[in-house]
DNA sequence: GGATACAGTC
């Protein structure tokens, strides 16, 4: 081992012994080091621990003839970044500007998906903006990151605009930036975009990767494509890939989605035949799709396997469980599960508190309703504390209750908000509270968290998709935006020519054809006598036109049902 | 020497 190694390990020795004190400043300086930056960096690196690693950071700032350089600085902003701790990123990026460190090109597309990653898109798209002003070009990378970043927060064609704008950069795309690409266009449900440029790169001569088979075999199958997900597998196959995990959990999902949940064990099998072992994220998948397909005894069965095996369970794992007993109104079962989990140490997430939420719905059993609140409040989670204060909290305070909530949740993931926010809209609006419904449907758009929800196709083409709502929040969004429609009509004097309200037929739902959100739409259309009807081939989606839409919008009992 | 992607809770 060369000696600027050992000098790091030694180093990473002394901060990993104990929490960081004097004693660690005084064995560091025992080894009467003069650390070059390149060696603290590769010190940093290596820590796992943000406090740690800041304090051996602003340590070597004292250090007699040490400076920090951009590497240095940049690593360090990266792991105040994974921590979220934005107050000391910004801190210390000020730092660095003030000792006049230069900012590098990875230093920005740090920053760009630091802060994309806490959802904080806007101040990601500042940092790219900024870096025109001050003369750094933005890379393949920093138009990759912020293409992810959009993708993730379902504002697909502003990922788009990011991949033109990369081109027009001069940047051709590369594997990278096609896969990405190949994803975010199977996230829109845009498959055939998608298989255009899977088409296009290996016509210009960029050989897809596992990662771009994987995403699209994974957008055929969800589309149920089969012929061509297995045609690409086997591409990959003789391309010279071997299918790893990722590709073996697509595989299963798709076969367990699709009824045959036990050909995806047989999957599972293959998968540890080929020398991969099962993790607690594959474990879940099996106890989720048994759960799913109504089967809690082969769920639980999987579950404790896992445990067996000496995988340790996750979060998630639980939820699927939970999910299992729940669906079977076992609610003795499920609070096992809960209990389980704070045994385990393992916190219950939004997810699990959206899954509790959900099951509240459509029980007219008071000794159901019962066990539901006790389950539900035993989770310690903030999701409890705010629904049971909105649920209490005078009218004029439910919107600031709403919007604080969801400040606090600005880490969790744009889909899980999401999830959280169909039950919980779904909730309000069967139990009768739609005023309380209707407040939430204009937080959660406020907050961006249905970006495709309302769309303008042109400006003379309005449409509101609601096909993958719960019935309670298509009803609630779909009133909301007929008046945010009128108003728009009213202020700009002009109707369009064309409204639409797509609500799918059903290709999602257990049975083709039968749409829950299509139904309830329908009714609710034709009890207000609306001018909507079904036009054309599209089964799922109502049409109508601007100016009769205008006129029945203004009929005094429309207006009544629009205000809530 | 520092930076980006695919599956898995709903």
């Amino acid at each position: 081992m060369s000696v600027k190694k050992e000098i790091v390990e030694r180093v990473c020795d002394i901060l990993a012994k104990r929490e960081w004190g004097q004693e660690t400043v005084q064995a560091l300086s025992d080894l009467d080091l003069n650390l070059s930056p390149f060696q603290i960096n590769e010190v940093l690196k290596q820590q796992k621990d943000t406090e740690r690693a800041l304090s051996f950071f602003n340590w070597a700032k004292d250090q007699r003839g040490y400076k920090h350089d951009a590497h240095t600085y940049t690593t360090m902003l990266g792991i105040l970044g994974r921590a979220r701790n934005f107050e000391a990123l910004d801190c210390l990026f000020n730092e660095m500007l003030r000792e006049g460190c230069k900012p590098s090109i990875v230093t920005y597309n740090r920053l760009i998906h630091s802060y994309g990653r806490a959802n904080y898109l806007e101040a990601s798209r500042n940092i790219f903006n900024h870096m025109h002003t001050v003369g750094c070009k933005p890379d393949r990378v920093t138009y990759g990151t912020l293409i992810d970043l959009h993708t993730k927060a379902g504002c697909h064609d502003t990922a788009v605009g990011f991949y033109d704008m990369m081109q027009q950069a001069g940047y051709c795309p590369d594997t990278f930036t096609y896969s990405l690409m190949i994803h975010c266009f199977g996230k829109a449900g845009k498959l055939t975009a998608a298989y255009r440029l899977f088409c296009e790169m290996v016509d210009q001569g960029y050989p897809p990767s596992l990662v771009t088979y994987n995403t699209m075999i994974d957008h055929f199958a969800k589309a149920g494509k089969f012929d061509m997900a297995m045609k690409l597998y086997n591409d990959m196959k003789e391309a010279g890939y071997r299918p790893d995990q990722v590709t073996y959990s697509i595989m299963m999902e798709v076969l367990g989605h699709s009824g045959h949940v036990e050909e995806a064990e047989l999957v599972l099998f293959e998968m540890e035949q080929a020398g991969w072992t099962a993790d607690a994220p594959i474990y879940g998948l099996m106890v989720d799709l048994w759960g799913k397909s109504g089967n809690a005894e082969k769920a639980v069965e999987w579950f404790n396997k896992m445990i067996h095996s000496g995988v340790k369970a996750n979060v998630p794992a639980c939820n699927s469980l939970l999910s299992a007993y729940l669906r079977l109104n076992s609610y003795n079962a499920a609070r096992e599960v809960l209990q389980s989990m704070s045994k385990w140490g393992l916190d219950p997430s939004l997810q699990t508190y959206t899954l509790l939420l959900s099951c509240c719905k459509g029980t007219e059993q008071q000794q159901q309703i019962d066990l539901m609140l006790s389950l539900k409040g035993r989770i310690e989670h903030p999701a409890h504390t705010f629904l049971c204060s909105f649920l209490t909290s005078e009218p004029s305070d439910t919107r600031s209750l709403i919007r604080h909530f969801f400040d606090c949740m600005q880490f969790e993931e744009q889909e899980t908000k999401r999830g959280f926010a169909d039950s919980l809209i779904d909730f309000l609006h069967d139990s009768g509270l739609k005023s309380a419904a209707g407040h939430v449907w204009d937080i959660v758009v406020e907050k961006s968290l249905y970006p495709r929800a309302v769309t303008d196709k042109t400006p003379h083409h309005w449409s509101v998709n609601l096909h993958v709502m719960s019935i309670g929040t298509a009803l609630v969004a779909l009133l909301r935006t007929l008046v945010l429609f009128k108003e728009r009509m009213v202020t700009s004097g002009v109707a369009p020519e064309r409204v639409y309200i797509i609500t799918g037929w059903g290709r999602r739902s257990r049975v083709a054809g039968a749409s829950l959100v299509k139904h309830a739409v329908e009714s609710l259309l034709n009890s207000l006598g609306s001018p909507f009807h079904i036009d054309g081939a599209n089964l799922g989606c109502f049409v109508s036109k601007g100016k009769p839409l205008f006129q029945w919008l203004t009929e005094p009992q429309v207006e009544q049902v629009l205000v809530f």
